[in-house]
DNA sequence: GTATAATGTTTACACTGAGCACATTATAGT
DNA sequence: ACTATAATGTGCTCAGTGTAAACATTATAC
């Protein structure tokens, strides 16, 4: 039998990436992936734990290409547009990636036990930060709390648009009957949020 | 041996829903809820096709007890108090029954193909649409696109909080620290929120 | 050039969702 | 009341899963 060997390690997690951006999280296995690799079906625990191990990997691999994607946003000299175009950004990386998404921050696992994980989370949220503080001239506390407030939006605000996706299209309100009006009226909703927000 | 007779089919929907509260999804399978309903492992199929159409049952279940308890919001003079009111309820409920609406909005589950569940979903909505018809006097558009970001708002509100909870406290913002003071920031939240909206 | 660590394989086990044939009980028609 | 038939419950079986342990191969350090 010929062994393999290389970066086997990287091979698996983008191996489960590709899997899980097309097939989802919920018909993955350890062994599928092992198999794709071309490689025995226990390979992997050489290099992870546990099957939630490497899942922590490829979510971290996730929150590295939302990043990535969040961060194209440049800062301008309007912070509110910023703030806007960062939503805009959470919501179409949301649509375009939706098992990968899903894994990220609905798949049942303590993001504390894997430092990793938290620290490409959090990087994610640099931008949006850096523009709250801008506006709040450093006010912390009104920061943090407009930031949660801020990404609750927009996070719910994908959720709900991929609910309605699951719904049979007839029944959908006129919001989601014309998909290329949804970006137009995302920029007004998060338009008019940014502006509700408390300056003070 | 002797044969369990009775209505199997409550009953199983019944440990199921008890076993999630307490256990999470994660970990559910048939045969434990066969064994917690003291009948064999296969009894569960003569009642449902498969696992997903239990826990559809479940999920419906879920929609049922979370829509009276959203429905206890009576209608008052103030609509937009009512609306806070609803948006509180629904994180509470979302907070004090954590598995449950896992299982009724994260689990992978095409509504679609349970009508039943679906109806139940929306039924927990008509308070919240009743107030925003009431406050739009009509304007069927507005209520649609108002009830869209409302329902996004506090969707996303309950999200990152159980997103935060899931995180080393010593590392929570000030917001999340005093477990007391959130639902007195969430009112705040979302009175703010409600008043933003556009009645134009 | 060999000891040893790192990596990959094979075998094994307990648990899962699910299908099938069979057993038991309830119900409807005579 | 008796029996045909549908509804419901059981036992057995199978393939797929996560994971552990023992073994094989290759890379690395001295």
């Amino acid at each position: 039998m010929q062994y393999h060997h290389g970066n086997l390690r990287e091979l698996l997690i983008f191996s489960a990436y590709d899997w899980i951006s097309t097939n989802g999280i919920e018909s993955i296995s350890l062994r599928k992936i092992a198999k794709i690799a071309k490689v025995s079906q226990t390979a992997p625990y050489r290099h992870f734990d546990s099957k939630e191990h490497m899942l922590a990997e490829v979510a971290t691999l996730g929150f590295e290409n939302f990043s990535s994607e969040m961060n194209k946003n440049k800062a301008t000299d309007n912070p509110a547009d910023d703030l806007v175009k960062c939503g805009v950004t959470y919501i179409e990386f949301g649509l375009a990636n939706e098992h990968i998404i899903d894994l990220m921050f609905n798949y049942p696992m303590k993001k504390t036990d894997f430092p990793e994980l938290l620290a490409a989370a959090d990087k994610a949220f640099g931008m949006l930060l850096e523009r709250l503080h801008y506006m709040h001239h450093g006010n912390v506390d009104a920061v943090q709390l407009n930031s949660i407030s801020m990404h609750a939006y927009v996070h719910g605000l994908l959720a709900i648009i991929r609910i309605n996706q699951r719904i049979d299209t007839s029944a959908q309100t006129t919001f989601f009957k014309a998909s290329s009006t949804v970006k137009d009226n995302l920029e007004k909703m998060l338009g008019a949020f940014v502006k509700s927000l408390d300056f003070s």
